[in-house]
DNA sequence: ACCTTATTGATAATATTTTTCATTAAGCTT
DNA sequence: AAGCTTAATGAAAAATATTATCAATAAGGT
């Protein structure tokens, strides 16, 4: 189901900011902060607020549109969402960033700690880290944004 | 290892705010923020600047003597260390976090994203998400931090 | 008890996020 | 296609959060 009607769906509108957000994230093979997307949509020549980037992000990660992940260094940013069970492998070098479908087997694990902690495990929240192919290649060089 | 033996070998003092955060998280149920350390120490009679709340954090989060964990909401807090392979259950209702050993096999799933996107993955970030034991008793209440 | 210097904390400076509210435009109805 | 309704935007201000400065303090060694 395309993200325009997922929106419809709920009663939201199809705006120009939304659109805007979602098919910078789409191209984008890192995460972007908001004030990045700002940026680089206003330099576009697109304007929009940075209000709206706000916004549109809260709604779109909301809808499972987008993600948020959490670069090594701690901070975070937002990707484009997919659906169904997934994660995302980060680069540490350049942040690039890919989603992988989430066939991983933790009911050993969880089992493991609902025994031990008593607590009720309902969902789940894994990345992977490394480096990614471009990065293994030129390793020696200093980290680029490419 | 003491994480005051873990400050010194690395040439750091055991300050006086650098305690008070420690034992302050080691004592928390919850995930803390820099502005909840900060507010409950100087209630407490204990004052502190805010700054070193920050200075403290980024520090003991570099050595691993606290860690960063991200709550169901997408806002992050830090909770005491642990040493070796670990990782942190948190309850979706009252945040209560517990740290668990990590003796998940990631391994068939590593090999499988490796092979499908030429990253080579060196780390990774799991945490679970549920419900606590008490907050299980209490289901159809509203939430409480207790 | 005294030194040396890492660390603190008050303040100021930045940066980030949220609120407000008049204006705009998305999508529905003629 | 024009008009209507109202969700959504955006400019500005307000509120929060984080970082930088630098004189004063105190941790740990002698
Ligand atoms: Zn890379
Ligand atoms: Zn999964
Ligand atoms: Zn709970
Ligand atoms: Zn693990």
């Amino acid at each position: 189901m395309s993200w325009q009607k997922v929106l419809s769906d709920k009663g939201y509108r199809v705006s120009g900011p939304r659109r805007l957000v979602m098919e910078l994230l789409a191209e984008s093979a890192q995460p972007m902060t908001p004030l990045e997307i700002y940026q680089v949509l206003s330099q576009s020549g697109r304007a929009l607020g940075m209000v709206s980037v706000y916004r549109a992000l809260e709604l779109l990660a909301e809808l499972g549109l987008v993600c948020v992940v959490y670069n090594p260094n701690g901070s975070s940013g937002y990707v484009a969402g997919s659906a169904g069970h997934h994660h995302h492998i980060l680069c540490k070098r350049c942040h690039r960033t890919i989603t992988f479908a989430g066939s991983e087997d933790l009911s050993d694990l969880i089992r493991r700690v609902e025994a031990e902690t008593n607590f009720r495990v309902s969902d789940h929240l894994l990345q992977l880290y490394g480096i990614c192919p471009k990065c293994q290649k030129i390793s020696a060089d200093p980290v680029e944004d490419n």
